[in-house]
DNA sequence: TTGCGTGCAAAGGTTTTGCATGGCA
DNA sequence: TGCCATGCAAAACCTTTGCACGCAA
């Protein structure tokens, strides 16, 4: 992790709105909106430089781009250790799920073990339906409406 | 899966390309250099449109886009049921491993049960490094190489 | 002949880079 | 004051779309 830089105004919004939505993926369009929302328009520039920061610290992480969309980005806790599980996103609302638990241990032997695979999970999303989004449940799909 | 279409030089050169690399993933620029090198240059226009049939049809898995790269295709045999396992692609040289064995029924099990998450293979990569490219191995890296 | 395939040009979108200015420490 | 952050403009890419022409069946 190297040094924080400077705290400006926008740096400042931008990174509550990143923790505002640790639990999902946001676009640099979204803070882009978000910002110009609060009434601080801030140039994609800035934000694209910001979030590249953020990111060579460690404080996010970048997915290439889900399901066709471009690239989308996650706050994660400084000590969250997401190097070490994976992540399910779902496609219709965005949440992400951390599999951090004792079944990540089995999928990471099985696939070094049976595929001589070595797992990285920074960057590896697996793609599906939360429970809330799954058909038969509540339809729980104001997030993936705000999409587009 | 929709009428095969014309057959034509493009087509078929195209295709072959396609199938030579059905172990890994390639782009529309890997493409279209690949028809240049065979005295047979090609618009990207019609291979991104050839290849969006070719996904349509089922014969083509499409990725977002790898670890930041743009979108890249892969051919799937027509019954080999891409839908069922997760994928596995080395970071370093390409390579795609289908993991299609029983641990799959035990992953999508896993996380519909304890995580309520329905799992949707096709789109889904899990990244890491492959036996050959791992540290410690011979290094074979010509396909790395190639990329860029 | 008919309809699909192709190339070309242009547009739309995302992301990056250079340069000058402005602001934090 | 000395960097670092920012905005602006422009460029580099990737991808899509419209249109006219060529070619497979």
């Amino acid at each position: 992790m190297t040094k924080q830089g400077y705290r400006t105004n926008s740096r400042t919004k931008i990174m509550e709105f990143l923790q505002e939505n640790r639990n999902k993926t946001v676009t640099v369009r979204e803070i882009g909106i978000h910002m110009h929302d609060l009434d601080c328009p801030v140039n994609v520039t800035t934000i694209y430089r910001y979030l590249d920061k953020l990111e060579k610290d460690g404080q996010l992480m970048k997915y290439a781009g889900e399901k066709g969309e471009k690239a989308s980005y996650q706050y994660v806790e400084p000590d969250q250790g997401c190097d070490d599980h994976l992540h399910l996103q779902c496609v219709s609302c965005g949440a992400v799920i951390h599999l951090d638990c004792h079944f990540m241990d089995e999928i990471a032997e099985h696939i070094d073990r049976e595929h001589g695979f070595d797992l990285q999970c920074r960057g590896s999303v697996i793609y599906g339906l939360c429970q809330n989004c799954r058909p038969g449940q509540r339809a729980h799909r104001q997030a993936a409406e705000v999409k587009k």
